[in-house]
This record gives structure tokens, sequence and C-alpha cells, in this order.
DNA sequence: CCTTAAACGAGACGGTACGTCCAGTCTTTAA
DNA sequence: TTAAAGACTGGACGTACCGTCTCGTTTAAGG
């Protein structure tokens, strides 16, 4: 997903060639710009003058201001990546999770912090949200989760959904209310945490 | 806190008499019109008219919309709820973040999520929000997690601020990114789940 | 001077065709309003309103009330009619006195009223009041005074613009200060007053 | 005319005693306000801000700013001068205008110049103005008048009025339209034309 | 190669809301 | 009992952007 809009299709295919070199410029203005200022304090109209570009033409293209930063960050991120295997779970969840965690602290988590914000009050970014970003990251950590059942690492009894509910809940929670910072060299200690429960354990004990 | 904002204190004390009464219609219609037009549909400009009040009246007491409706929202919980204290942690948990649960899908939720996203992209909010409702109600969920721990149903070695974090990540998690609705029957099963963990357990998965 | 404001030079040639519209449309409200409410009891939002125009499309144009005023008059009066010339001095000042007289009583002159009352305050519209109202009048009353005082029927050695102000300061004096009527039919008798002097003539006498 | 408002009498009377002191503070605020910042840009609720009293204690004796400006200036002129008799009409006629010159010229005339815009849309203040300033200094002027004619040095055909306007009519036109400085040292040559007139003079020009 | 229709930059437009100032009124408190 | 102090409602201010519209001007494709 790192062109047309979720949120509206493509205007018409075919046009492209002079489209593109605004299209980007764009893009990357309205990131750059929101990382600069805040989301809250970018205007359209300074995206349209920053990137040199009349107003109507973001306006052909995008509906909102979110719809417009919601595309720009997907554009920045690129391609998903696929979620690493080695074998222990805790490892990989790790692995992948750190890397979301390094993407909240960096500039596309100040743009992503105002998308979400955004959502708050518009059902259309909402939903674009859940679809062009949660959800085939959910997807991905869902399929590795299960693998992990499979083998006997997690329990066979709680929805793969619900797992990534339970891992990424605190790390959203931190990002958004701001209870504390996210550290990727505690992210291990989190995931045992999850993994292993709050109850006291008989013997081995689970800190990871 | 009830009365006045937590982001500017009151302007002086003494020359409440008049004040209070315009003061209390304006939190009354600002919150009926933030749940009955959302957040982001809500000006300040309306909140004043709705009052039957002038927005300098408005502007004199509160920065900004978002201190106005945090405001609105605290004089509308009122005092925060005691923990309960049963014996079974498990249980006072349930019964504690349902309430936040049927909170959240109250009226209260639509002004709660709007002053999250404000919160955002202003870090006075941000704080407030922290100050005047996350903080309070982690201190007394902390508490009672200690008495857990110290009759030993919950593990010594977490920090009980990080397994409040684990326990309410999950639920604005929902709240926040829409991705389920927060149904209040299987809030024991979630608490259940981040008590025990994901981890396959021996046989009756418990207490040790 | 019919066009753009003399306060502001014209925003930019070119962008004239879709401009027009708006432009005179309020011209012409503002000068209904004033005319209507008397000038102090306009605002530039009644303006706005009243001629289903935005308040920034007349920001954009003029600086304040009183520079559209200025240009609503003199988009009213249009071009500044030549100084008559029938031989006698007399009989062309009185017509042309008798024009700004019933201007004076004239809706023009409530407006009228209303820039010099804002002149008092703001230098920027007391001067484009003398350069677009008054001086191009008193230019020409002086051409006018200067051939009779080439053919002898005027002193030399009074400057001309002394004499415009021994002219019309009476009229102004009235006009503003509202101790007595301006009556056209006494405009003759005035003249000739300032014309023949104060004090007693020998024999011919002067009385016009 | 010191004293109270000449726009709603004075309030009562018998309750001078805590009165004054208040009364002559805002008069004199007032006044140096407007010398200082130009009638336009005075408050009333800088007035009473810089006297140290309550805005409602200066609308219980004054009806408007203008109403305020005016007591202030008259409570500031004091009485009025008689009119000087040396036997020669020019000379007392300098003498007296002159006076008024100098008063436009300094900090009185920027409060007048504010009163008479003021008035030009209040016809309260209007009516004051000329109750309270112009018409005493007329009727003066006029006494003086009438005894020129009587020993022939004026006409006895021009109402003494009129003289007036003729007289003090240029003098108004620069102070309100700025066409001119108003220079106390010319004001003998202006009045002399006034009293012979703008045309050529047989050959003394003069008294006849 | 030349036309021609689209997409473009530019920015004016009707509007909404902003956050502020001040007017003029009303209430409370202190003297 | 009076008036100071100042909070109040309310109207207008001048500004920032919104999202739409109307302009010429590119510009790349098809004739």
């Amino acid at each position: 997903m790192t062109s047309a809009s979720a949120i509206d299709g493509p205007p018409e295919p075919g046009a492209a060639p002079r489209r593109a070199r605004s299209h980007d410029k764009i893009l990357e203005t309205a990131f750059a710009l929101i990382v600069e200022r805040g989301y809250g304090r970018v205007t359209i109209e300074a995206i349209a003058a920053a990137a040199g570009v009349g107003k109507p033409t973001i306006y052909r293209w995008w509906p909102s201001k979110g719809a417009l930063a919601l595309e720009a960050i997907n554009h920045r991120i690129g391609t998903v990546l696929d979620f690493p295997s080695t074998g222990d779970i805790a490892t990989d969840l790790a692995t992948q999770i750190n890397g979301a965690v390094s993407v909240m602290n960096g500039p596309i988590g100040v743009v992503y912090r105002g998308i979400i914000a955004e959502a708050q009050s518009d059902p259309a970014i909402a939903t674009a949200v859940r679809t062009t970003i949660i959800e085939p990251r959910t997807r991905d950590c869902q399929r590795r989760l299960a693998e992990a059942v499979t083998v006997g690492q997690l329990r066979g009894d709680v929805p793969t959904r619900e797992m990534v509910e339970l891992l990424y809940g605190p790390i959203y929670y931190r990002f958004l209310l701001g209870t504390d910072v996210l550290d990727p060299v505690r992210t291990p200690q989190l995931i045992a945490r999850v993994l292993d429960g709050l109850r006291p354990r008989p013997a081995n004990g689970g800190a990871g």
C-alpha cells in the first residue's frame, strides 16, 4: 500500500506520468512538515505551499489531512517486513515488536500519533488505519503465533488475535498516553511477562 | 478533581459565588455537546452559544477546548471510587476494570476519546490527562496489586506499575484503535490471560 | 480616482475578472448600509453579510472601514466635473460650490461625514481624503480662480489656495459642526460676502 | 461649564464629597490618555484602569466616551475669556482667534478633534459641542462684531453669526482636513482677507 | 510536428471558527 | 448605603484555514 489512498481509490489510471511528480513531492512534504511542526500544527495550505503545489491538487487526490498523512506514512514505511522465524517465539516477537517500537520512537511515530488522534473523530481514517497499518501486521503476527501454538510454545486456547492485543496493548498504551518511554531494551522483558503471566511461577520462574 | 482546571489553576479564590453558576453550566453544556456531535465537531463558539455564555467567559477559565473537555469529564465522573478488595485479585481487577470499560462504552468514553486525541498534539493536555485521570486510578490499582503480591497471589519481581500497563494496555488498544468491541463480559477472561500468561500451563494453570 | 483604493494600491493588475463582481457589490452595499444606519453604526461584518461576501474578502482589498467607505464614495461620485466658466467668477463659484453643497446634503454627505470623522484619528484616511477628494477639486477651483485673477476679477496678492479655504471653510464649518443648514439658495450670498469682504463698501457695494 | 456633563445633567446634588475625588481624577486621566494615544485609541476600560476606578463608576456619570471627553476638555479649559476690545476689530479678532488656534495646536486640540469626530455620528455629542463650546464663544464674538458694526468698521447688512462662520470656517477647515498648518503668525492676514474680500480694491483697500 | 484537452500553479472566493478587545450591565464585597 | 472592583453577556474585531471555484499555463498524447 504505497500508492493511492486507501480511502478513495486512485482517480483514474493512465494519467499517471505527470501525476507521480507532484504526488510524491506532496507525500514527502507532508511527512516532513508534520514531523517538524507536529500533526496539529500543519495545515493543508502549508503543505501545498511547501510542496509548490496548488491546494486543489491535494484535494483532488486526498479527501482530508488525515488521509494524506496516512498515505504519507505508508509511502514512507514501504513494504511490511516478514515476520522473523528463528524457532523461539519470544525472540521473534522481540525482534518484530522492537521494529514497531523504534518506528514509534522515530519521525514516523510523530505522524502516526497524529493520525491515530484524527481517527478518533473520523471513522474513515480509523478504518483506513486498521486496514492499511494494523491488520496486515496483526495477520503476520497471528501467523507466527499460530506456528508457536502448533509447536507447543503457546497455549492453544487463546485466539491469536487476542494474543496480539495482549502483546501490543501495553506498547500503544505507553505510546499514546505517554506514561513511560518506549525503551527497546525492555521489550524482551515485557514480552516475557505477557507470555509468563503475573502469577508466581512454581519452579523455573519465567523471567526470559 | 472536580473543580478548577488542572492546566491553569483557579484564577483566584473569593470570587467564586457568581462564577459557579456559569461554570457548571459551561461544563455540562460542553459535555452534552461533545457527546452529541463528537469532539471534533464541537467548537468553543457552539459551547458558548449553547450555554448562553459569552465566548470570553470560557476563555477566561480554560485555555483550550481540550482543557474544558477534560474538566467537564472530571466534573462528571466525580470522585474516584475505591478499589474493591474481596481477597481475590482477579475478581477485584475485574470489578475495577469493568468500571473503566463501561465508562469507555458510555458517553464519557466519547469525550475521553476526543481528549486523548487532543493530548497527542497538546502536551499540556497530555500531562493533565495523566495527572487527573490516569495516575490516580493507576495508584489505586497499584496499591491493590501490591497487596496481592504480599499474599502471594502475584509475582514480586514485576513492578506494579508495569502490571497496570499489562492489564489496561489491551483495553486502551481496543478503545483507541477500534479493533474490537469492549465487552465487559469478556473482561474476566482477559484478566485471567494477563495473570496466567500465554504459555501452556502444566495442569490446572494457576497460582502454583 | 474611481477605482482601486488610494490607501493600498491595487493588489495586482490582470487578476481583475473575477474580482470585479464582488468588488462592486461590496462598495455599493457599504455605501447603502452607511447611508441607512450611519457610519458609526455599520460594521465590516454587517457589510460582508449584506453583500453576501466573506469578511476576509473585504479585508483582502481594504485595510479598514474608512478605506472602504472612501472608495465607496469615490466609486459613487465617479468623475470630477469640470469647473464651469461663464466669464463671471461669482456665478461659476456658485455653480460649483452648490454642487458640493447638494452632495453634502445627500446620501454621499452622510458617508463623507463619517470618513472625515475617521480621518481625525487615522492619518492614512486623512491623507487619502485629501488626495482623492479635496485636492483634485481644489486644483480645479484654483485654476478657475487664477483665470479670474488674470482678467482682474480677483486680487492677485492672495494665493488661490487660500482663496479656496476662504470659500469652502464656511461650508465645511456648517457641514461638520452643524451650526446651520447648508442651504443652496444662500450660496451665492455667501460667496459674494467672501469676495466683497465684511467691511463697508464705499459706493457700488457688492452685495451680489 | 466645568463640572457635570452637558448631556445628562448632574446625577444628584449633595452626594458630592466622595464623588469629587474620583470625578476629577477620571477627567484628568481621560484627557491625558487621549492626548497620549489619540482619541480613537483610548477606551473607557483604559481610562478606568488608568484612573484606578471601576468601569461602572465612569458609566454612572457619563453616558459615553464622547461625553466624558467633552467634559474633560471643558474642565481643562476652564472659564471662557472675555473678548478683548482695543477699538480696532481686526486686532481684536486676531487676538481672539489666535487663542483658538493655539488651543487647537496644543493638547486640547487633540482631544477636541476626537470629540468633533464623535459628534459626526452622535447627535447628543454634536449638540453638547455646540452648546458648551461653540455657542458661548460665538456669542462673545458676535457681541464684539456688533460693536464694530455700530462704529462703522463692519458692514451692517451681514448677520454677525454669519461673519463668525466666515472667520472661523477657514480655521476649522485646516484643523479638520489638515490641508495646511494653523500658523498663528498668519492669522492677522487671514482675517484681513476675510474683512477686505477677494476682489481687487480701488486704491488703499480698506475701511472706506 | 502540431494541436488539444487534461491537469496544473496560483490564488480568490464564501465561509466558519478562532482567540481577543471592549462595551455596557450586573453582582458581590468592603468600607 | 454606596461605590469599588471586576465578572458577566454579547458583538465585533482582524486572522487563519477550510474546501471550492475560476483562472491562465504547461504538457504530453493523439491527430
